[in-house]
DNA sequence: GACATATATACGTTTATCCGTATATATATT
DNA sequence: AATATATATACGGATAAACGTATATATGTC
């Protein structure tokens, strides 16, 4: 049940008034991530990236998927022309906002040395 | 100076995370208003809609203009692109939300009265 | 200048949010 | 079943937001 669709622009917007949740968002942008490469890339602990990937859920704003041990999320489609305003214009600003590219590229060198580390079971380094 | 447009989403999202702010944006859609307007139509205490008026300002989503006694506000000219993509959704979602339909007739009824009261010296009734 | 009206700010209290830490759950491996 | 890993939730404390009330400021009128 996405809230933020169902006529609580109050909610949709507390949701996004928080920098850590923006900087998930922002993770999820081009693509599916697990929660331990938001951790790792953005260096928080991980109840404090589960409790925000808790809140963007409630609102609608992300999806979930399970595999194995790992919780896959990702950007939640949209059909609330209000959500989908916004979203379009944050995803924007996060193309142009210098920390936010740099946070994306770091993610996508961790993503990597994660995959590895999944698919081997021998541990890296 | 407009915070909103500088750089700071988390800021912009959390002025626009209370519902009583976005009551007070749905009224001033249409064009300025005075402060007197604002609490007659929504019923609330003064200082509690001056204070979420200052911190409309202070996001830069609203101007202020001063005749006399009164403070007229309105919403401000928007550069940034995602401030306008928000507020873009905003207003759209406002012009199909019921209740703030509601608000806003009401609104207008009360400005006819207020009006006079201005104009005349007598008060109305 | 005294008073009235419109609006803004200050102050103390209640309430909501965020966090760190500890613990629970869920899955996989042996 | 015992253990390890990944993730989620629970709990208590700290911080910030919102509120009601009182008061300050600014303008206009007499």
């Amino acid at each position: 049940m996405p809230l933020s669709g169902n006529g609580q622009p109050a909610f949709l917007f507390r949701t996004l008034s928080d920098p850590t949740r923006l900087r998930l968002l922002n993770l999820l942008a081009p693509g599916e991530t697990c929660v331990c490469e938001l951790t790792d890339t953005l260096r928080l602990v991980q109840p404090k990236v589960s409790r925000h990937l808790a809140h963007l859920k409630r609102a609608g704003l992300v999806e979930a998927r399970r595999d194995g041990k790992w919780m896959y999320y990702r950007w939640a489609k949209h059909g609330d022309p209000l959500v989908r305003h916004v979203l379009r214009g944050l995803r924007e600003w996060m193309t142009k906002n210098p920390r936010m590219n740099g946070e994306r590229r770091l993610h996508e060198r961790i993503c990597c040395k994660i995959s590895q580390r999944k698919s081997e079971g021998t541990p890296d380094k």
